[in-house]
Order: C-alpha cells, then sequence, then structure tokens
DNA sequence: CTTACATCCTGATTGC
DNA sequence: TGCAATCAGGATGTAA
C-alpha cells in the first residue's frame, strides 16, 4: 500500500535513471484504471523529455516537455518499474502491466497494477495544482504548514477519530493506514480517540511523531506489505520497523502487552492497549 | 460543512 | 486437497 514515503522513494530512486530520457514509445495495454486512461494518450506523452520528477501527496508527479505533467498515483497495488537489459524479464509478474513508456536508453517505466486502482492522468502543468486530484489536499506532512497548531485547528469541532483525521487528505496529504497507525503508537493515542478530546499536549505528539516516523521510512526505502516494492522491483526495508502495523497478537516492543486489532472507520487499526491511550 | 458507507478490483487468506 | 466465500484498502461519489 503506497503511501507518502513509498512515492518519494520510488521517485528519488527514478530521479537518477529517468530525468533527462525522452518518451520514445508508449504503449497502453489496459486503459481501465480507477479513471480510463485517455485514448490518446500515448500520442500526447511520446517524443517529450522527462524534466524533472515531483511529488505531491501520494502523487508521483512527472513532468513532462511541453508544460505537460503526469500524474501517478498507485492505488492500492500499483507499482511503477524501470526494467532494462540488466534485469530478466522473468523476474517480473506480467499479468497486470497496464502501461509501458519506452525510453531513449532503451530502457521501459511500465506501471502494473492488479487492482487498478491506481491513477494516471496528464494535466497541463500551469494546471497541475488545481486539477481535481491535487486542488482540495491538505499540506504537506513534511513542510512547514504542518504543526500541532495547524492540527488543533482542523480538529477544533470534528467528531471523527483521529486515525481516521490522519488520514484524511484535506487534513495533511500522504499518509494512509499503514503509517497512521504507527504515528498514533509513538504518540501514545489510540487510533479511535475522537479528535476533538485530544488535549494539546498529545495534539503535539501526534504533529512531531508525523514527520519523524515518515522520514525514518523514507531514509529505509519504504514499506513492505504484501507487494509493496520500489522501482527496481525490490522490497522497502520499513517494514521490519513497524511497531505495531500488521501485528495483531504480538508483544508491544515497549511494554510487551499483546498489540490489539480494532475495526475504526471500516480500516484495521492496530494498536498497544497500555502504550496508547 | 461533516460523517457514513458503497463502490471499484484481484490476490491472499479463511472456511467448509 | 480444492473450491467458494471473505477480506483488504485509497479515493470517490452519493446520501444523510
Amino acid at each position: 500500500m503506497p503511501e507518502l514515503p513509498e512515492v518519494e522513494s520510488l521517485r528519488r530512486l527514478l530521479v537518477r535513471s529517468v530525468v533527462g530520457r525522452t518518451i520514445v514509445h508508449a504503449t497502453v495495454t489496459n486503459a481501465a484504471l480507477r479513471r480510463r486512461v485517455p485514448s490518446d494518450f500515448a500520442r500526447q506523452i511520446v517524443g517529450r523529455r522527462i524534466e524533472r520528477l515531483g511529488r505531491r501527496a501520494k502523487y508521483l508527479m512527472v513532468e513532462l516537455g511541453g508544460e505537460l505533467t503526469m500524474l501517478v498515483h498507485l492505488g492500492m497495488s500499483g507499482s511503477l518499474t524501470r526494467r532494462c537489459g540488466a534485469f530478466p524479464e522473468s523476474s517480473f509478474d506480467r499479468r497486470h502491466d497496464h502501461l509501458e513508456l519506452k525510453l531513449d536508453d532503451r530502457s521501459r517505466l511500465v506501471f502494473n497494477d492488479p487492482r487498478r486502482f491506481g491513477l494516471v492522468k496528464l494535466v497541463a502543468r500551469a494546471d497541475a495544482a488545481s486539477c481535481s486530484e491535487l486542488r482540495a489536499l491538505g499540506p504537506e506532512p513534511l513542510g512547514p504548514d504542518f504543526n500541532s497548531a495547524y492540527l488543533a485547528q482542523k480538529a477544533r469541532g470534528r467528531r471523527a477519530a483521529i486515525k481516521n483525521f490522519l488520514m484524511d487528505q484535506k487534513v495533511v496529504a500522504g499518509i494512509g493506514n499503514i503509517y497512521a497507525a504507527e504515528i498514533l503508537f509513538r504518540a501514545g493515542v489510540r487510533p479511535a480517540r475522537r479528535v476533538y478530546t485530544l488535549s494539546r499536549t498529545e495534539l503535539k505528539r501526534i504533529a512531531e511523531a508525523t514527520p519523524n516516523v515518515l522520514r525514518e521510512a523514507i531514509g529505509l526505502r519504504g514499506t513492505t506489505f504484501r507487494s509493496y516494492r520500489d522501482s527496481r522491483g525490490k522490497p522497502g526495508a520499513f517494514s521490519r520497523r513497524l511497531k505495531v502495523y500488521g501485528r495483531e497478537n504480538e508483544p508491544c516492543p515497549r511494554c510487551w502487552a499483546p498489540i490489539k486489532n480494532v475495526v475504526v472507520g471500516q480500516r484495521a487499526s492496530f494498536f498497544c492497549p497500555r502504550c496508547q491511550h
């Protein structure tokens, strides 16, 4: 489940190998993603140079020549891999390869997504920030606008559980189920706590834990849970650092109490019943 | 405005 | 063992 750290890791890995390359050919083998890939997609991007790779929330922004930006969202199960002669084709599961971009160094960028919750969309660069996917997003959790004062202001009058609140992309952009659980563990706050009941101290701990957890995960190239792989097809290393996510009944790394899993807002929510209040 | 919930999809897991 | 049912989950659209 790619969240901000996984997308940022992907961006950093691809920067070295694809920036400056030109797309010489594009193939759409399955256009039925979250939104249908338009029929002129290939024609729109062929011949353009990849000028810059950016990121907003969980969106990778591939800035192409001619003021065109390709937004890529990996959804639940998507991956973008660079494939070249160095790796045998048999090392990839090609069943769900939907898009393939051939570059001028004979490498290929392939978008693969079994569940097809992902999104690939072209938008004029000047309009990117105001497109329907990006315009309502809250601040970046690693940016200067995200802090406890901001959280407290957004939290006023909201009855939502803190975990749903952190996963609300309009509140803060880029956090999903895994990192919400880890942030709340480190902040010592239960996922089901309603946001308006949180003390200033608790909000402060959450605001501080958020960038700390995300930065640590980026440093380890993200989390692999089930199927996520980075752009070279390698698993991320943060998985082993997960303190609560996916660890139901395992001992809490801090106090040894068994980790619990409760459903909050229709999502599995792991927490330590002794450390989190 | 906020919140709740169904929907999309397929691989993995669980149940019989 | 094998097949069928269930679950997982990000974003979105609709309804309350």
